[in-house]
DNA sequence: TTGAAAGCGCTAACAG
DNA sequence: CTGTTAGCGCTTTCAA
């Protein structure tokens, strides 16, 4: 017996049948405690580590896997720090049901292979979808014919899948008003992509309509629900720091007449570039301009500075996930979620110039 | 039929036999175009997606899962961005290879227990340690006991594993020669931190003796390859910026007459929280002190600065990672890989003052 | 408390 | 080119 010993093995040569070897290992079931030790002295003699997980998940039907699915804001580097902690506290949430997280690229570009092999085929018991999903969405119509439950996790409302979100627009709103009460009428906004094309631009009312990415639909209409219409609309191609620079160069090298007084940007990261684009103009942040994200990110390399932003529970989110899933596997069908977030004022928003 | 339909039931539908519609979902024999064109209709009928991945992998004894258990560094909100750029890559290197990557939480403190379950359970067929791996470390024992190979990088070079590594000490000693060439006299470092009691101190010679991470170690031998005894050797909890920060102050409050000149990191995210808390303090980047850092980071939060440092091929550690897998899986025995790095000057080193 | 037997869904010889 | 047969390693009735 070159190869490597099974549980039938280790039954014959602790002298009992292979269910009672099987109950040595997994306790589901009355054994003789001299038994058992018997059992698993054979083991220890044989170098058995326990019961194969192929066989076991065969038979049980689970492999306990939840595949993740991780948008292209993690495929580029897994540079979004949000899906990267939300990950992490999934990872946390989901060992003690000792489940395990297996990566699943989402789709990159548009003439990659639209759905990953792995959606196709890998083993998993449910899968979470992680900032993505629109109702078209081919991975989703994969999990769907597969029979696999899916969580989208800042998606869209869809028909048939577990969301967990949070209050994006009134985050936004609340931000927006708090700079409404410190006096800013001209407000330019930042935004996160509008879709899988993805540019560097001040956008028009026609391409403002072009947005597919509902997540940044929903915080775009956070500034309409506090009554303000953004003086400028600016789009980027990914939630990075150098994009929120670009955006604050092309909104804030105007004259100070009609330049914006404030900028509400749609990610932490963004925002962090936008006050660092004002500085590298000269301004002053927050008394020639207020900038606020939304996330509630450290962002130490502002120190002293504080970011004014939207603090989302991340946390939370991992957790309502994690229970989501749990939900799934009972066979129940979870609520969708929708987590509160919270404004937190910090160094980066004043009164408005003049007000 | 409530149940999920089976190979078996696609056959009987197509009217022939399981092993003939086998063969029509993996194209493994011959068969004739006819035949798997019935049992492709077959299946579309039944809503049959394709095979059961528990069954194959009973079957063919592969899981097509690689385990990464991911350091700590990658634990504490994955906010290690080389550990999270590898990680992409490694995706993306063996997907593929038809595998995918299970995450698997490495140990966090002294307290949790040693070992992830995942680990001694999980199916998967090779181990990946990110950023981890000493001699007795008892993740390494758990994957030898149940026979699944294992790939270690940034670790010790152990025997019985793979290592895939970069030059770490020759990339600091390139650092750090480049610096003498500007008249750096007085070098200080701020180092990764030595084990997993984490500590926020200047290091003694006792406590510079009781490093057991030996990433850690070969970074700091740079400076001696290089001819160099550093006047101060920072110790940190963890590679992030804020680190770097209170190791500035920590080290250049001083005078002028002996402070360091120089501080060379061992990390980007360090390197730029050195930066930082050199300008806190009212210093000049180079002009007072000169900064160099490790990893090659983009760092859009300096610009317009750039950061001097080792650029590590990120990119060729997750392709190598990648081959040394498959070789693995093939049977074979992959050679430990020890990559280079290259010195790439920015604008935080220059002439030393008064040099 | 233990054993015998069935079968989870699939693939790979092998025979026809 | 297609069908028959035999497991992969395990858990779980059901009987003893």
């Amino acid at each position: 017996m070159s190869h490597r010993p099974t549980l039938a093995d280790v039954a014959s040569a602790a002298g009992v049948s292979v269910s009672t070897a099987s109950l040595a290992f997994s306790g589901a079931g009355p054994i003789a405690d001299a038994t058992r030790r018997r059992v698993l002295d054979a083991a220890a003699g044989l170098g058995y580590s326990g019961p194969n997980p192929l066989g076991r998940q065969l038979r049980s039907g689970r492999s306990g896997i939840v595949g993740v699915v991780v948008g292209d804001a993690l495929r580029r580097s897994f540079r979004d720090p949000v899906s990267v902690q939300l990950l992490d506290g999934l990872v946390d949430t989901i060992g003690p049901l000792g489940l395990g997280v297996l990566l699943i690229p989402g789709p990159t570009g548009p003439d990659e292979p639209a759905v990953d092999p792995l959606v196709e085929a890998a083993a998993m018991d449910v899968a979470v979808m992680l900032w993505g999903g629109t109702l078209d969405d081919p991975t989703l119509g994969a999990l769907r014919r597969r029979g696999i439950p899916a969580v989208v996790v800042e998606g869209q409302d869809l028909p048939g899948v577990v969301t967990v979100g949070i209050d994006d627009r009134g985050g936004i709103a609340a931000a927006t008003r708090h700079l409404r009460e410190l006096g800013h009428e001209r407000i330019a906004t930042v935004t996160l992509p509008f879709g899988p094309e993805r540019r560097s631009a001040v956008a028009d009312a026609d391409r403002i309509g072009q947005i597919t990415w509902t997540l940044s639909r929903r915080r775009l209409d956070g500034l309409a629900e506090a009554g303000v219409t953004p003086v400028a609309v600016y789009e980027t191609p990914a939630s990075l720091v150098e994009h929120g620079t670009a955006a604050a160069h092309a909104l804030l090298s105007g004259p100070a007449e009609n330049r914006p007084t404030a900028v509400v940007a749609q990610s932490d990261l963004l925002a962090s570039g936008v006050v660092l684009g004002a500085r590298e103009l000269g301004l002053r942040v927050p008394e020639d301009v207020s900038v606020a994200g939304f996330d509630g990110l450290d962002l130490p390399w502002l120190a002293p500075d504080v970011l004014t932003t939207v603090v989302q529970p991340i946390a939370d989110k991992g957790t309502a996930v994690g229970r989501a899933i749990q939900a799934l596997l009972a066979g129940d069908t979870p609520a969708d979620a929708v987590l509160p977030v919270e404004l937190r004022i910090g160094t980066t928003t004043g009164r408005a110039p003049g007000a």
